[in-house]
DNA sequence: GATCGGTTTAACCGAATAGTTAAACAAACA
DNA sequence: TGTTTGTTTAACTATTCGGTTAAACCGATC
């Protein structure tokens, strides 16, 4: 690292800090929820820090927004072109997205609250990111249906389906642990499910939208 | 009416107003996101009024919450309760939750909200309404599962596949429309569906956790 | 028609908010 | 060592926030 290099580094360095602050406050109390000085607090940098590397909270969230959906709608869009069969597509497909909300945990939170407020606060690189990963699914579903393989469901229904399911049960799953009037026996039976939560809803995805004359 | 009933009459009237607007401006914007004075705006009242009616802010939250979830509860219990096999109890489920969601145009914001923030500003009897319809659920997915017409999948999975659908769909149709590159027949293909949400939502999830050995 | 009590209102308060400024700081370089 | 340049900071501003107050309002009762 040469002399001239170290202090853009360090640079860098804040500029993730106060990224991973503002995720995380974004991600816990929404836009409207999370305050300037509180991102500030949690990355401990002054807020003056946060305007001169970033912007205002605006590009904050626009930034985090970034982050957390960019890279998805390409790695889904690789995965599910790897496969031949349209029900293989479909299980890479929510097998990616799945994988994408275990790797990032303000995923959920952060896009449920996009959904509630039917994309307010969205930048429209994230609303084409969105978009290319519909057109995905679309294709998807119409090859299946084509073939016999796939009922012919609206892709708007499959898509709240599939993003529905994942995302609840992210949110609720955690909430679920605190309830003291639901028995252990209950509780311990989602445990195993951890790993295999993408085959669970893989399996129940493919078989809501199986066409009857295939079973 | 008599003279003594007029003025309370009218009060009443006010407090309506006040909750019209709070449930209204809740849904759009979120708790956060809602200013008391943005309510009194709406509802057309001095906000000094709105605490002498109601009180504050959380209050006039809780109010809602009520407003909105309170008769659910019964309502999905008494449906499920009319039916005798499971199949029939989880259809009575999905269409009664499916009603109340297309009668409350603010329940699909509000509730997505909440589970995106945990419950964070659940006022209890709102968390205790959740709770009971779970057990409902939790019954019939016992005994279906029981009877061999269900897998064993895990009940807050189905739980979330069940909610996030109809949740979601609710709010991703509208934007949907508003999209500019869906092609129109897509666009279409879910308009017949409004009325028939239920019976689709009611196949899909049969379906999905069907046992494999009914087929 | 005087007055009593429930209701509404304009005006106000302190705290928190998003955003700015000018100065202090520190690393690179001459 | 002194200067320059990119970065961080404390202190500040204007506005909005949730909540309060005291006075005005008005229908009912006498």
């Amino acid at each position: 690292m040469t002399k001239r290099e170290r202090r853009s580094s360090q640079s860098e360095q804040t500029v993730e800090k106060i990224v991973k602050a503002a995720r995380q406050a974004f991600a816990e109390n929404g836009y409207s929820g999370t305050s300037v000085d509180d991102i500030a607090r949690r990355a401990d940098v002054n807020k003056a820090t946060l305007y001169y590397q970033i912007g205002d909270k605006q590009a904050m969230y626009a930034l985090v927004i970034h982050e957390v959906l960019g890279g998805i709608a390409r790695k889904i869009a690789d995965a599910a072109a790897l496969e031949t069969h349209p029900e293989g597509k479909l299980a890479a497909y929510i097998r990616t997205i799945i994988q994408a909300v275990e790797d990032n945990p303000e995923l959920p939170s952060i896009m449920i609250r996009e959904i509630a407020s039917e994309g307010a606060h969205l930048p429209e690189v994230a609303a084409r990111d969105i978009a290319s990963v519909l057109k995905v699914l679309i294709g998807i579903l119409e090859d299946g249906a084509n073939q016999g393989i796939f009922s012919d469901i609206p892709p708007f229904l499959v898509h709240s389906m599939i993003m529905g399911t994942i995302l609840f049960y992210q949110k609720v799953s955690p909430i679920k642990d605190r309830q003291a009037w639901i028995p252990a026996s209950l509780k311990r039976r989602d445990k195993p499910l951890k790993g295999s939560l993408a085959d669970m809803v893989q399996g129940m995805v493919l078989k809501a939208i199986g066409s009857e004359q295939r079973l």
